[in-house]
RNA sequence: GUGAGUGUCGCCUAGCGGUCUAAGGCGCCAGGUUGUGGCCCUGGAGAGCGUGGGUUCAAAUCCCUCCACUCACCCCA
């Protein structure tokens, strides 16, 4: 028994130690350095919302507003959710704000924690970090080969080589619902047994037919009419210029036309990216075009697409792919002192240095030189400086290079040049 | 919601009915002469074996309960 663990953070939650920052961190800077070259700005949105912008937007019939919602009254009597997507709360607030009036599209990103009450496992927890992009008021299909190409840049220059882009069109609130007749009525005849959550999409939610896995539905869906083909010209032309425009881009995707996402607002474009590896969890990013969110929540018809992506899977990527993470910066200087003399100069000393902009240390407590020289080292510093007797009488320090353990005597004014040189 | 697996010091692991007042490695702390790290050596702190119950003369070791965690399904990032 842990008995120093009374306390254990709730399930499906992590807290994220200091060894783990390295990764996190790499991520956050190369995703505001990505999305900054294509003209996104940040948002931060609050982390809850009231309850009916979800169930509105994601869509009551689906898994996460029907059962992975955390929902709760607040004092006030009003229902709150702590949000467990990125896209709806980033529309709520171009509505609030009146964002229509801004340069279109409003390119916004965003760095938060998503909740949804599931049964963690590997890559899925109930409290996780996204990265996501919107861009909002434009349907021009150069728009979405743009969100995708950023999308796809992000990830490999993180250092993920081995993913695979996929795309489909899924039509519009026009051409859909005569798409999804048909797929009823392929799915109403000549298929014997599907497996029981299929008998319910069947009425509940056809699309969701198509991505099924379980192994009895397979052949079913392969084999199912396809979205691309009934699109209506508008989709059709929207489509197949946004695979032009990939291509213009280089990239290499490919078209699942069992792809569908499990949000109702989506329309025509989807996508979504995954890793060569094996593994569970196989979408490490997706998105798709939202036509008809914006309307949906209140606002004008606005025309919108955008992307998110798990931070804790792409840490669980990079650690499989063993990409190199660069390490966070350490303070450069360690300050080794012996006897309280020594010791009144080396607090002076590091404060100085810092006030200069220059990381260092200085041990707490009555330690002695050796175990100041392991704290050093254990700690990974580059460099110590020691004052004794001797020094403090000559005006000098030790400074010990610990990676190369040489050292030498300087003049003690001296060491804010001697470090800020060899920064 | 369903299924499977696991549960011994901070971490990893040994022990699989008595020799356990639980062992080792990592890590941590302190030393290895007088003012110096990393290697090496010595010592120290640190768990009573997830929980409750049962079987037994005897349980970390067997059985059951519960709990937790992990993985997988579903779905999603």
């Amino acid at each position: 028994m842990r008995r120093s663990a009374l306390y254990r953070a709730p399930r499906g939650t992590s807290d994220i130690l200091p060894q783990e920052q390295a990764y996190w961190r790499y991520i956050e800077q190369k995703a505001v350095s990505t999305t900054q070259l294509y003209g996104y700005e940040r948002i931060d949105c609050p982390v809850f919302e009231g309850t009916q912008l979800f169930d509105r937007s994601v869509g009551e019939d689906t898994d996460i507003v029907e059962k992975e919602m955390y929902t709760f009254e607040d004092r006030g009597g009003n229902s709150i959710t702590l949000r467990p997507e990125g896209t709806a709360p980033v529309c709520r607030a171009y509505l609030e704000h009146g964002m229509h009036n801004w340069p279109q599209p409003v390119k916004l990103y965003y760095l938060t924690s998503i909740f949804r009450y599931e049964r963690p496992q590997a890559g899925r927890y109930r409290e996780h970090h996204q990265f996501g992009c919107e861009a909002i008021g434009d349907s021009d299909p150069a728009l979405d080969a743009e969100v995708i190409d950023l999308a796809w840049q992000l990830l490999y220059s993180l250092g993920l080589h081995r993913i695979t882009l996929q795309i489909n069109s899924i039509g519009c609130k026009d051409c859909r619902p005569a798409y999804l007749a048909i797929l009823k009525e392929y799915y109403a005849h000549g298929t014997p047994d599907l497996c029981p959550d299929c008998q319910a999409r069947v009425v509940r939610n056809p699309l969701r037919l198509l991505d099924c896995k379980n192994p009895q539905c397979q052949s079913v869906a392969d084999a199912a009419p396809k979205s691309v083909d009934h699109l209506c010209p508008q989709c059709q032309e929207h489509f197949s210029r946004l695979k032009e425009y990939l291509g213009l881009l280089s990239l290499p995707f490919r078209i699942n036309h069992r792809l569908v996402r499990g949000l109702d607002y989506y329309t025509r474009t989807v996508f979504e990216i995954q890793p060569e590896a094996e593994g569970s969890q196989t979408t490490i990013l997706g998105g798709g075009r939202y036509d008809d969110l914006i309307e949906q929540l209140g606002g004008k018809p606005t025309p919108a697409i955008g992307f998110a992506t798990g931070l804790e899977r792409i840490v669980l990527n990079l650690k499989r792919e063993g990409v190199p993470i660069p390490p966070l910066p350490r303070p450069q200087v360690f300050i080794v002192y012996l006897g309280d003399a020594a010791k009144a100069k080396a607090i002076k000393q590091t404060a100085a240095l810092r006030r200069k902009n220059i990381g260092a240390l200085t041990a707490p407590g009555g330690k002695s030189l050796k175990a100041q020289m392991r704290q050093a080292n254990a700690l990974g510093i580059h460099y110590a400086v020691i004052i004794g007797e001797q020094e403090l009488q000559t005006g000098t320090m030790i400074l010990r290079d610990m990676t190369t353990a040489e050292q030498q005597t300087i003049p003690g004014e001296q060491l804010e040049d001697w470090l800020t040189a060899r920064r």
